[in-house]
DNA sequence: ATCAAATCGTGATTTTTTTCTTTATTTAGT
DNA sequence: ACTAAATAAAGAAAAAAATCACGATTTGAT
């Protein structure tokens, strides 16, 4: 599978994704690609390009069948192999995203939370639990968690970075400001909140 | 200014930006594009392509003044004319971004927050109040803002999108799941969490 | 049965983004 | 001074992404 999708193109699939489930939800059978194309602001072209690479055909005057959009985009999203996670950082941001449903099913599976703060261990949120930041090597190890998602304060995100490394964290899924330091054998993905809202309020907003 | 900054770029700003900010932290004077490029993992020449567009000229076998640099992506990406804002919603994720002090450096003003829970309204987060969605059309008019953030759960996200609609709001920067109807003359930013994510887990995650 | 409109599918084109290559410049070492 | 290494600058080339354009198909209306 995941016949390296660009992420231009996962990006518009995961929207995609939801307009299926509002759908499916208000009992609607088909939708066609003009449809969604104005729902985005983008081209119909477009939607129909990505959705060739779904493997899904549509009919003309009548579009695509719901459910199996939906279907197809979760199997090439890989949503069926579940992978585990930690989040690092029990503030709110990292309580918001231990409450964040979706993604379960999309995939992630939040498995704890980390803090250093004692009065926030053994907290459940969300039915998970926040274990003492000093616990995290071993539960690592012991569960094979690849994944942390890091939201710490910026002022820590190195430290607690290079811990995490220490701990065979392989992917950092970094909140923080910062920019980390890491070997070449780990991998960030920056989920930069300000470059994207930048772009959206530059384009526009003089 | 901001002339027609691809997204791309921008996002590489920011990110080159907190690297600015490290190393003056760190009292270094100069940075060279091959040492920005390592650490994104990136190319070199697409740095200084970048820097181009800053207007921004490096020295030969030196690098680019660190300083400079800062000035120029805060002036390109508008840091300056600040923008005001709204938090609808105040769960875990609008508390995380009230309390998030980086919006404030990169020219985003967050004046107050929403909720309809009585229990939350007039607390204070981050200096900002809570408000009642009820006064917001009013504080809308009152204080000239157009932006919202909007941080409600997924199922009232139509609905308080729709609110902030007829309250004049233009500019929606959607953190909820769900994909919004909105009239051409608003524009929505989709903070795509699992979007991003999924191209990260795609790319080497099997 | 015929026609018009909507829609898909797809190849061509254009635009954008990234990478490659070369040249010129600067610094440090000999 | 000369040489070597690092680096910026800039143009060329390649790759990727988005848009356009048009033919084919299906449906519903007349």
């Amino acid at each position: 599978m995941s016949k390296n999708i660009p992420e231009k193109v996962s990006n518009r699939l995961t929207l995609y994704h939801s307009i299926m489930v509002e759908y499916i939800e208000e009992g609607i059978e088909t939708i066609s690609s003009p449809q969604i194309a104005q729902r985005l602001g983008i081209d119909d072209s477009q939607v129909r390009k990505d959705f060739k690479l779904l493997n899904n055909a549509g009919k003309c005057r009548v579009g695509y069948m719901v459910k199996d959009l939906k279907d197809s985009i979760e199997k090439t999203l890989g949503f069926a192999h579940a992978k585990d996670a930690f989040i690092v950082g029990s503030g709110h941001l990292g309580l918001a995203l231990a409450k964040y449903d979706s993604f379960n099913s999309y995939g992630l599976n939040i498995l704890a939370l980390f803090d250093n703060d004692p009065q926030k261990v053994d907290m459940l949120v969300n039915n998970k639990q926040i274990f003492h930041i000093s616990k995290l090597p071993n539960l690592v190890e012991r569960l094979g968690v690849e994944i942390a998602i890091l939201t710490v304060p910026r002022k820590n995100a190195q430290q607690v970075a290079d811990f995490l490394i220490q701990s065979k964290i392989k992917y950092i899924w970094n909140f923080t400001p910062a920019v980390l330091k890491v070997p070449p054998e780990v991998k960030v993905w920056n989920e930069n909140l300000m470059g994207s809202f930048l772009q959206f309020a530059c384009k526009d907003i003089i």
